[in-house]
DNA sequence: TTGACGCATCAACAAAACTTGATACATTGA
DNA sequence: TCAATGTATCAAGTTTTGTTGATGCGTCAA
């Protein structure tokens, strides 16, 4: 496992967290600021267990983060992250892209 | 349908075309230039019916193009739509973003 | 025309992702 | 302390995705 394959990994986590409609709805509605999952659920219109998995997946990438106040979760984009994605997707193909070094000359 | 959703389906298929690590490692291949299937299967070193699903994938994506010279068929990756999903990545949430309006303000 | 090669497709299976409903946990206000 | 609220987690079932080996199709060379 090399640093390289790392990042691979993470950024294959991270555009499997983005490939799906519900969760990019999710980061639509936090790209003004954060909220809480009762206003993702109405907004979304979404079961909130439903809304509670997508939101651990986009966790688990590094994609949001999330504070406790009371009995409220709010959730906040990392733009940084999905910064990072765009970035990767047009880097040159050294730049990580190879799990190995057998690929391609 | 709306045409905003017809890009986000558009989109969501790109990610997820994306989400996998052979077809990320598919597309580094094709980076510097087209490959036939053969080259890939070998610089992969995986099972060509294997390859061919992933080749499949990326094709239908609209991610890469082929084209068949004799016997073999050449893959060329489609640069312009890696970019245009870089691009959605980072363009603001009016920007097709949303399924429908409904969502957050 | 025949055999070999490159590739796509299919069927069957395996594995991963998603949904749903139920339950548990933490926090708050009464 | 108790009940209500907001959220997470879990188990079960469904759907989607990926792998493998076999087969078929087109192309080329002999």
């Amino acid at each position: 496992m090399t640093p390289a394959s790392v990042d691979l990994n993470r950024t294959v986590q991270r555009l499997r967290a983005l490939s799906d409609p519900t969760r990019l709805e999710i980061i639509a509605c936090l790209k003004p600021g954060e909220q809480c999952v009762c206003e993702l659920t109405s907004a979304l219109d979404a079961a909130q267990s439903r809304l509670s998995f997508h939101l651990k997946v986009l966790k688990d990438a590094g994609l949001v983060t999330d504070r406790r106040d009371g009995r409220w979760v709010y959730y906040t984009l990392v733009g940084e992250a999905v910064a990072e994605v765009a970035t990767f997707l047009t880097s040159a193909p050294s730049a990580g892209w190879r799990k190995a070094a057998r690929c391609c000359g």
